[in-house]
DNA sequence: CCAGTCAGTTTGTGAAACAAACCGACTACG
DNA sequence: CGTAGTCGGTTTGTTTCACAAACTGACTGG
Protein backbone atom coordinates (compact mmCIF):
# COMPACT_ATOMS: atom_id res chain seq x y z
CA UNK A 1 0.00 0.00 0.00
CA UNK A 2 1.09 3.24 -0.74
CA UNK A 3 2.88 5.07 2.08
CA UNK A 4 4.30 8.23 2.39
CA UNK A 5 4.54 9.07 -1.57
CA UNK A 6 7.94 11.09 -0.75
CA UNK A 7 9.85 12.45 -4.04
CA UNK A 8 6.56 14.28 -5.21
CA UNK A 9 7.36 17.80 -5.17
CA UNK A 10 10.65 17.45 -5.98
CA UNK A 11 13.40 17.54 -8.31
CA UNK A 12 12.39 17.61 -11.67
CA UNK A 13 14.53 15.49 -14.37
CA UNK A 14 15.14 17.70 -17.59
CA UNK A 15 17.37 15.38 -19.72
CA UNK A 16 19.04 18.38 -21.48
CA UNK A 17 18.59 18.05 -25.24
CA UNK A 18 22.15 18.21 -26.90
CA UNK A 19 23.55 16.74 -30.08
CA UNK A 20 25.82 15.08 -27.77
CA UNK A 21 22.89 13.16 -26.49
CA UNK A 22 21.47 12.32 -29.73
CA UNK A 23 25.11 10.94 -31.12
CA UNK A 24 25.29 8.65 -28.30
CA UNK A 25 21.48 7.24 -29.27
CA UNK A 26 23.41 6.52 -32.56
CA UNK A 27 26.89 5.30 -31.85
CA UNK A 28 26.92 4.92 -27.98
CA UNK A 29 25.95 1.34 -27.02
CA UNK A 30 28.32 -1.16 -26.62
CA UNK A 31 29.85 -2.86 -29.38
CA UNK A 32 28.67 0.10 -32.05
CA UNK A 33 32.58 1.86 -31.63
CA UNK A 34 34.37 -1.17 -31.81
CA UNK A 35 32.63 -2.08 -35.12
CA UNK A 36 33.01 1.34 -36.80
CA UNK A 37 36.61 0.97 -35.75
CA UNK A 38 36.87 -2.36 -37.68
CA UNK A 39 35.36 -0.69 -40.64
CA UNK A 40 37.84 2.16 -40.58
CA UNK A 41 40.56 -0.46 -40.04
CA UNK A 42 38.93 -2.29 -43.81
CA UNK A 43 37.44 -4.87 -41.88
CA UNK A 44 34.25 -5.38 -43.75
CA UNK A 45 32.62 -9.23 -42.55
CA UNK A 46 30.78 -10.56 -40.32
CA UNK A 47 32.67 -12.93 -38.91
CA UNK A 48 35.99 -10.86 -39.12
CA UNK A 49 34.15 -8.00 -37.35
CA UNK A 50 32.88 -10.76 -34.52
CA UNK A 51 36.82 -11.85 -34.10
CA UNK A 52 38.29 -8.54 -33.37
CA UNK A 53 35.47 -7.26 -31.25
CA UNK A 54 34.26 -9.93 -29.09
CA UNK A 55 31.04 -9.62 -29.22
CA UNK A 56 28.39 -11.68 -28.87
CA UNK A 57 26.61 -12.96 -32.00
CA UNK A 58 23.36 -11.39 -31.69
CA UNK A 59 24.44 -8.55 -30.19
CA UNK A 60 26.76 -7.73 -33.37
CA UNK A 61 23.91 -8.48 -35.69
CA UNK A 62 21.45 -6.07 -33.78
CA UNK A 63 24.02 -3.35 -33.74
CA UNK A 64 25.25 -3.88 -37.32
CA UNK A 65 21.25 -3.78 -38.30
CA UNK A 66 20.62 -0.25 -36.15
CA UNK A 67 23.96 1.44 -37.30
CA UNK A 68 22.43 0.67 -40.85
CA UNK A 69 19.07 1.92 -39.91
CA UNK A 70 21.07 5.24 -38.74
CA UNK A 71 22.67 5.68 -41.97
CA UNK A 72 26.53 5.46 -40.26
CA UNK A 73 26.77 2.12 -42.52
CA UNK A 74 25.59 0.14 -45.38
CA UNK A 75 25.28 -3.30 -45.81
CA UNK A 76 26.64 -4.94 -49.23
CA UNK A 77 25.26 -8.17 -50.76
CA UNK A 78 28.70 -9.59 -52.45
CA UNK A 79 27.43 -12.52 -53.77
CA UNK A 80 23.90 -14.78 -54.06
CA UNK A 81 23.54 -18.42 -53.21
CA UNK A 82 24.38 -18.54 -50.44
CA UNK A 83 24.01 -14.23 -49.91
CA UNK A 84 26.39 -12.81 -48.30
CA UNK A 85 27.18 -9.13 -46.93
CA UNK A 86 30.09 -6.80 -46.64
CA UNK A 87 29.50 -3.51 -44.52
CA UNK A 88 30.95 -0.86 -45.62
CA UNK A 89 31.14 3.38 -43.98
CA UNK A 90 28.70 5.38 -45.59
CA UNK A 91 30.10 8.94 -45.88
CA UNK A 92 27.82 10.16 -42.15
CA UNK A 93 29.88 7.05 -40.85
CA UNK A 94 33.13 8.40 -42.28
CA UNK A 95 32.88 11.62 -40.10
CA UNK A 96 32.88 9.91 -36.76
CA UNK A 97 36.27 9.03 -37.58
CA UNK A 98 37.19 12.55 -34.93
CA UNK A 99 36.04 10.73 -31.94
CA UNK A 100 37.11 7.65 -33.25
CA UNK A 101 40.84 9.20 -33.02
CA UNK A 102 40.07 11.53 -29.81
CA UNK A 103 39.55 7.87 -27.94
CA UNK A 104 42.75 6.15 -29.29
CA UNK A 105 44.65 9.72 -28.13
CA UNK A 106 43.33 9.62 -24.92
CA UNK A 107 43.62 5.70 -24.39
CA UNK A 108 47.33 6.08 -26.13
CA UNK A 109 47.72 9.42 -23.51
CA UNK A 110 46.03 7.83 -20.30
CA UNK A 111 46.00 3.91 -20.36
CA UNK A 112 49.69 1.82 -19.94
CA UNK A 113 49.15 -0.51 -22.41
CA UNK A 114 49.40 0.78 -26.32
CA UNK A 115 49.56 -1.98 -28.85
CA UNK A 116 48.06 0.67 -30.79
CA UNK A 117 46.35 0.24 -34.48
CA UNK A 118 48.64 1.55 -37.09
CA UNK A 119 48.05 5.57 -37.26
CA UNK A 120 48.86 7.05 -40.33
CA UNK A 121 50.37 10.19 -39.88
CA UNK A 122 53.70 10.76 -38.89
CA UNK A 123 55.52 14.48 -39.17
CA UNK A 124 58.15 12.98 -36.92
CA UNK A 125 58.17 12.07 -33.20
CA UNK A 126 54.16 11.64 -32.25
CA UNK A 127 53.07 14.74 -31.25
CA UNK A 128 50.06 13.92 -30.58
CA UNK A 129 46.43 15.73 -32.20
CA UNK A 130 44.17 18.81 -31.48
CA UNK A 131 40.89 20.27 -32.41
CA UNK A 132 41.17 23.03 -34.63
CA UNK A 133 38.26 25.55 -35.54
CA UNK A 134 38.27 24.89 -39.82
CA UNK A 135 37.73 28.10 -40.41
CA UNK A 136 40.71 29.73 -38.73
CA UNK A 137 42.71 27.03 -37.61
CA UNK A 138 42.93 28.46 -33.67
CA UNK A 139 42.39 25.61 -31.26
CA UNK A 140 38.95 24.88 -29.47
CA UNK A 141 39.06 24.58 -25.85
CA UNK A 142 36.01 25.13 -25.37
CA UNK A 143 32.89 23.00 -24.55
CA UNK A 144 32.90 24.41 -21.61
CA UNK A 145 31.78 28.17 -21.19
CA UNK A 146 34.18 29.76 -18.99
CA UNK A 147 33.63 27.62 -15.82
CA UNK A 148 37.06 26.82 -15.04
CA UNK A 149 38.32 28.57 -12.13
CA UNK A 150 39.54 24.98 -11.32
CA UNK A 151 42.62 24.75 -10.47
CA UNK A 152 43.34 28.31 -12.12
CA UNK A 153 46.30 28.75 -9.91
CA UNK A 154 47.49 25.49 -8.91
CA UNK B 1 23.43 -34.32 -23.29
CA UNK B 2 26.00 -33.08 -25.39
CA UNK B 3 25.27 -33.49 -28.31
CA UNK B 4 27.27 -32.39 -31.45
CA UNK B 5 30.00 -29.61 -30.48
CA UNK B 6 29.98 -27.75 -33.29
CA UNK B 7 32.06 -24.96 -33.19
CA UNK B 8 34.96 -26.13 -32.25
CA UNK B 9 38.29 -25.44 -34.42
CA UNK B 10 37.04 -22.18 -35.94
CA UNK B 11 36.49 -18.78 -35.57
CA UNK B 12 38.66 -17.97 -32.78
CA UNK B 13 37.93 -14.53 -30.92
CA UNK B 14 40.97 -12.52 -30.79
CA UNK B 15 39.53 -9.18 -29.56
CA UNK B 16 42.19 -6.13 -30.36
CA UNK B 17 43.74 -4.72 -27.55
CA UNK B 18 43.42 -1.10 -28.64
CA UNK B 19 43.58 2.05 -27.06
CA UNK B 20 39.97 2.90 -28.34
CA UNK B 21 39.28 -0.13 -26.78
CA UNK B 22 40.63 0.53 -23.54
CA UNK B 23 39.51 4.33 -23.18
CA UNK B 24 35.87 2.68 -23.96
CA UNK B 25 36.49 0.20 -20.86
CA UNK B 26 36.57 3.68 -18.70
CA UNK B 27 33.85 5.89 -20.25
CA UNK B 28 31.97 4.32 -23.14
CA UNK B 29 29.04 2.86 -20.41
CA UNK B 30 26.12 4.15 -20.56
CA UNK B 31 25.04 7.60 -18.91
CA UNK B 32 29.36 7.89 -18.57
CA UNK B 33 29.89 10.64 -21.28
CA UNK B 34 26.94 12.60 -20.26
CA UNK B 35 28.16 12.97 -16.91
CA UNK B 36 31.55 14.55 -18.43
CA UNK B 37 29.04 16.59 -20.55
CA UNK B 38 27.98 18.09 -17.34
CA UNK B 39 31.15 18.94 -15.69
CA UNK B 40 32.45 21.07 -18.90
CA UNK B 41 29.30 22.70 -18.38
CA UNK B 42 30.08 23.56 -15.36
CA UNK B 43 27.66 21.28 -13.49
CA UNK B 44 29.09 19.84 -10.56
CA UNK B 45 26.54 18.18 -7.97
CA UNK B 46 24.93 15.10 -7.87
CA UNK B 47 21.49 16.95 -8.14
CA UNK B 48 22.08 18.69 -11.16
CA UNK B 49 24.22 15.95 -13.02
CA UNK B 50 20.96 13.51 -12.14
CA UNK B 51 18.61 16.02 -13.63
CA UNK B 52 19.91 17.27 -16.79
CA UNK B 53 21.07 13.48 -17.58
CA UNK B 54 18.50 11.67 -16.71
CA UNK B 55 20.73 8.93 -15.25
CA UNK B 56 18.75 6.28 -12.66
CA UNK B 57 19.86 7.60 -9.20
CA UNK B 58 22.00 4.28 -8.52
CA UNK B 59 23.26 3.91 -11.84
CA UNK B 60 24.72 7.29 -11.77
CA UNK B 61 26.25 6.58 -8.27
CA UNK B 62 27.89 3.86 -9.77
CA UNK B 63 29.15 5.65 -12.66
CA UNK B 64 31.05 8.62 -10.67
CA UNK B 65 32.04 6.04 -8.54
CA UNK B 66 34.20 4.32 -11.68
CA UNK B 67 34.97 7.66 -13.17
CA UNK B 68 36.43 8.57 -9.90
CA UNK B 69 38.53 5.04 -9.96
CA UNK B 70 39.50 5.84 -13.44
CA UNK B 71 41.33 9.22 -12.63
CA UNK B 72 38.66 11.00 -14.78
CA UNK B 73 36.91 13.00 -12.04
CA UNK B 74 37.39 13.81 -8.30
CA UNK B 75 34.81 14.20 -5.71
CA UNK B 76 35.71 17.37 -3.28
CA UNK B 77 33.86 17.14 0.46
CA UNK B 78 32.58 21.05 0.00
CA UNK B 79 30.97 20.74 3.75
CA UNK B 80 30.62 18.24 6.31
CA UNK B 81 27.91 17.69 8.71
CA UNK B 82 25.70 16.30 6.43
CA UNK B 83 28.96 15.90 3.52
CA UNK B 84 28.63 17.21 0.71
CA UNK B 85 30.54 16.54 -2.39
CA UNK B 86 31.12 17.97 -6.04
CA UNK B 87 32.64 16.52 -8.80
CA UNK B 88 35.58 18.11 -10.36
CA UNK B 89 37.56 16.85 -13.80
CA UNK B 90 40.95 15.37 -13.30
CA UNK B 91 43.54 17.09 -15.70
CA UNK B 92 43.02 13.38 -17.60
CA UNK B 93 39.54 14.24 -17.54
CA UNK B 94 39.67 17.48 -19.31
CA UNK B 95 41.53 15.86 -22.08
CA UNK B 96 38.41 14.10 -22.97
CA UNK B 97 36.99 17.63 -24.53
CA UNK B 98 37.88 16.79 -28.21
CA UNK B 99 35.93 13.37 -27.65
CA UNK B 100 32.70 15.14 -26.52
CA UNK B 101 33.50 17.81 -28.82
CA UNK B 102 33.47 15.45 -31.63
CA UNK B 103 30.06 13.78 -30.92
CA UNK B 104 28.81 17.12 -30.68
CA UNK B 105 29.79 18.08 -34.01
CA UNK B 106 28.48 14.79 -35.62
CA UNK B 107 25.44 15.41 -34.16
CA UNK B 108 25.40 18.89 -35.27
CA UNK B 109 25.71 17.76 -38.63
CA UNK B 110 23.68 14.66 -39.02
CA UNK B 111 20.64 14.73 -36.43
CA UNK B 112 18.08 17.35 -37.42
CA UNK B 113 17.17 18.38 -33.36
CA UNK B 114 19.86 21.07 -32.62
CA UNK B 115 19.40 22.64 -29.44
CA UNK B 116 23.17 22.49 -29.03
CA UNK B 117 24.74 23.61 -25.60
CA UNK B 118 27.31 26.68 -25.73
CA UNK B 119 30.23 26.58 -27.81
CA UNK B 120 32.75 28.66 -27.58
CA UNK B 121 35.14 29.54 -30.36
CA UNK B 122 33.65 32.32 -32.59
CA UNK B 123 35.73 33.40 -35.74
CA UNK B 124 32.44 34.03 -37.66
CA UNK B 125 29.83 31.72 -39.04
CA UNK B 126 30.66 28.09 -37.62
CA UNK B 127 33.21 26.35 -39.96
CA UNK B 128 32.98 23.59 -37.61
CA UNK B 129 36.31 21.62 -36.41
CA UNK B 130 39.53 19.26 -37.49
CA UNK B 131 41.17 16.83 -35.75
CA UNK B 132 44.86 18.50 -36.85
CA UNK B 133 48.47 17.04 -35.97
CA UNK B 134 49.38 18.92 -32.95
CA UNK B 135 53.22 18.61 -34.32
CA UNK B 136 52.96 20.27 -37.79
CA UNK B 137 49.18 21.50 -37.66
CA UNK B 138 48.51 18.87 -40.68
CA UNK B 139 44.86 17.43 -40.89
CA UNK B 140 44.42 14.07 -39.20
CA UNK B 141 42.36 11.72 -42.02
CA UNK B 142 43.95 8.89 -40.58
CA UNK B 143 43.06 5.49 -38.48
CA UNK B 144 41.96 4.12 -41.93
CA UNK B 145 45.70 2.40 -43.63
CA UNK B 146 44.85 3.57 -47.15
CA UNK B 147 41.65 1.13 -46.97
CA UNK B 148 39.29 3.28 -48.53
CA UNK B 149 38.97 2.66 -52.36
CA UNK B 150 35.61 2.78 -51.30
CA UNK B 151 33.95 5.37 -53.59
CA UNK B 152 37.20 6.50 -54.98
CA UNK B 153 35.97 8.16 -57.38
CA UNK B 154 32.44 8.75 -56.77
C1' DC C 1 6.86 20.34 14.36
C1' DC C 2 6.42 19.77 9.51
C1' DA C 3 8.26 20.45 4.83
C1' DG C 4 11.99 20.31 2.04
C1' DT C 5 16.98 19.46 0.25
C1' DC C 6 20.82 16.63 -0.66
C1' DA C 7 23.20 12.51 -1.64
C1' DG C 8 22.66 8.68 -1.72
C1' DT C 9 20.93 3.12 -0.62
C1' DT C 10 17.48 -0.49 -0.99
C1' DT C 11 14.13 -3.21 -3.33
C1' DG C 12 11.66 -5.37 -6.92
C1' DT C 13 11.00 -6.13 -11.82
C1' DG C 14 11.74 -6.37 -16.67
C1' DA C 15 14.97 -5.92 -20.47
C1' DA C 16 19.23 -6.88 -22.27
C1' DA C 17 23.65 -9.12 -22.61
C1' DC C 18 25.93 -13.26 -22.95
C1' DA C 19 27.52 -18.10 -24.16
C1' DA C 20 26.56 -21.95 -26.55
C1' DA C 21 24.07 -24.61 -29.68
C1' DC C 22 21.87 -24.89 -33.96
C1' DC C 23 20.85 -23.95 -39.03
C1' DG C 24 20.93 -23.54 -44.23
C1' DA C 25 23.42 -22.92 -48.15
C1' DC C 26 27.23 -23.61 -50.03
C1' DT C 27 32.71 -25.28 -51.15
C1' DA C 28 36.72 -28.41 -50.75
C1' DC C 29 38.69 -32.78 -49.61
C1' DG C 30 39.38 -37.43 -50.15
C1' DC D 1 29.16 -39.11 -52.03
C1' DG D 2 29.89 -38.45 -47.39
C1' DT D 3 32.18 -35.69 -44.01
C1' DA D 4 34.30 -31.30 -42.54
C1' DG D 5 34.49 -26.55 -42.76
C1' DT D 6 32.96 -21.55 -43.82
C1' DC D 7 29.76 -17.86 -43.53
C1' DG D 8 26.17 -15.23 -41.57
C1' DG D 9 23.28 -15.52 -38.99
C1' DT D 10 18.93 -17.34 -35.35
C1' DT D 11 17.43 -19.75 -31.16
C1' DT D 12 17.60 -20.96 -26.39
C1' DG D 13 18.57 -20.58 -21.70
C1' DT D 14 20.91 -18.04 -17.95
C1' DT D 15 22.67 -14.17 -15.66
C1' DT D 16 23.49 -9.60 -15.23
C1' DC D 17 22.14 -5.02 -15.40
C1' DA D 18 19.30 -1.03 -15.80
C1' DC D 19 15.48 1.15 -14.18
C1' DA D 20 11.77 3.26 -11.26
C1' DA D 21 10.20 4.04 -6.96
C1' DA D 22 10.52 4.04 -2.21
C1' DC D 23 13.20 4.85 1.66
C1' DT D 24 17.02 6.98 4.78
C1' DG D 25 19.80 10.23 7.55
C1' DA D 26 21.58 14.48 8.40
C1' DC D 27 20.53 18.77 8.12
C1' DT D 28 17.95 23.89 7.13
C1' DG D 29 14.11 27.05 7.27
C1' DG D 30 9.57 28.51 8.68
Amino acid sequence: MKQTDYDEGMTDVRPRACPIAGSLDVIGERWSLLVLRELFLGVRRYAGILANTGAPRDVLTKRLRSLEAAGVLERRRYQDRPPRFEYHLTPAGRELEPVLVGLREWGLRHLEDAPAPPSLHTCGPDSGTRVVCAGCGEPLDGLAAASEEEQALS
